[in-house]
Formats: structure tokens, sequence, C-alpha cells
DNA sequence: TTTATATATCGATATATCTTGATATATCGA
DNA sequence: TCGATATATCAAGATATATCGATATATAAA
């Protein structure tokens, strides 16, 4: 239940739903891709990586001064089912507009 | 994307789930079972149906003084799989105690 | 028509969540 | 080592949601 919750609750937000999407079209992002891409203030970007990260959506990898978030690998069929349920909502998907110096 | 939140919203809720779950291996009941098959007050309860049958999981059938609440028929994939989610939770459901008088 | 039953809704309070701005940590380059 | 960059976390205020108790509505029975 409470693992079930914790997903449920992780997508349970519109920020984070666009994030998630954004992520599930691009593959491998930084946080100030994110940041940039949605003109978000960097904690509040981050606080929702880690909501995403809990909720069992999203792995990350530290390379350097870089953070990089990417969907788990492999996700269970659940959220398959609902990435794949977002994928469908017609979400305007930002462009990434690299702006950190990597 | 409100729908979809919605769906979501109507879930990120322990209550709510157990009730969902109850419902589902029930099928169709009044509010007063769900009231004393799990102790809650009756003001409690038609809330969470409330918010439940607007997140597009239940449909109500008003006969007599009563409300039957049962799972909605048909029901698209994406509630479907979540209710399948809920059913692998192992929770515990309740026993019906017919308290009401019909 | 009066009373009892079943359900829905409202108001007040408590709790949880989101946002921003400030600060902490960690890495890289000069 | 020092400063700049990338990210994480914390504190405070704002907003949303859950709970209970009270009340409203609607039906049926007396």
């Amino acid at each position: 239940m409470d693992i079930f919750l914790k997903t449920i609750g992780s997508i349970n937000d519109e920020t984070r739903i666009k994030i998630l999407n954004f992520i599930n079209q691009n593959g491998e992002v930084c946080v100030c891709d994110i940041e940039s891409a949605f003109n978000m203030i960097q904690s509040r970007v981050s606080r929702h990586l880690k909501i995403l990260k809990e909720g069992g959506f999203l792995k990350v990898e530290r390379r350097g001064r870089w953070a990089f978030y990417s969907i788990r690998n492999p996700l269970d069929t659940f959220r398959q089912s609902i990435l794949e349920e977002i994928g469908c909502l017609g979400l305007e998907v930002p462009n990434i507009k690299v702006k950190c110096e990597r």
C-alpha cells in the first residue's frame, strides 16, 4: 500500500506529469535542462525529480557536477501503463535549451 | 490533463483505495455497507465515493432511499489496470455486515 | 402528515503538499 | 585554494485535502 501510494502520489501533480513526460520523450536529461525548458527555479525541479524517483519512475546517475535523470529501466508494467497514458494526454513538450556548460 | 489528474487524485488516498477495492470485490454496495464494513462515519464515506465517481471509477444508481455504487462498466483499460494493481496489494477486504433495512 | 432512514453537503479544524528564497554540498577549473 | 557551476535541502508561507459534526434533502413507512 505504501509503495502504491507513493507511486500514485508522485504523479498527482501537474508539474511532475509534465516533467515525467518530458523525460520520457527526451531520454536522459540533467536538472538544468528541465529548469530551462520549463522556466522553473532549480529547487522546485530538484524537489519534483526526487519525488518522481521515489515514486519508482526515475533513476539518477551522477557524472561530474551533473545529475542525469532518466526513466528507470526496466520499468514494471503498471508504471509503463501510466507513462503511456501520460503520453496520450497531448501535452506540449518544450525543447531542450542547453543552459549548463557540460 | 484535468481528467487524468482527477483520476489519479481520486486514488491518492488510502481510504479510497480500500473502498475501491472493497467495491471491486463485492460488486454493488450501498453507502451504509461501506460505513459498517469499515466503521467510518457516513459523511466521510459519502465524500470519498463522490471523489471516486468523479475519478471515473464508480457509477451510482439510486433506488429508493439507497444509493448503490459499483464499478463503472465498461471501464477503460487504464482504470482497469489501476484496479488490478490495487487488487494485488493484498488488502484485507472486510465483510459486508448489512446494517441498513433494505 | 409526521417520523425514521439513507445519503449529500457544508463549516471548521487539522494535516499534507507546493512554492519560493536561502543555504549547504560537491565538483571543476583558474 | 578560491570562485563558479550544478544540485540538494531547509524554512516559511500559501494552498489543497481530509476529518468530524451538524444540517439539508429525499424517500418510505406509520
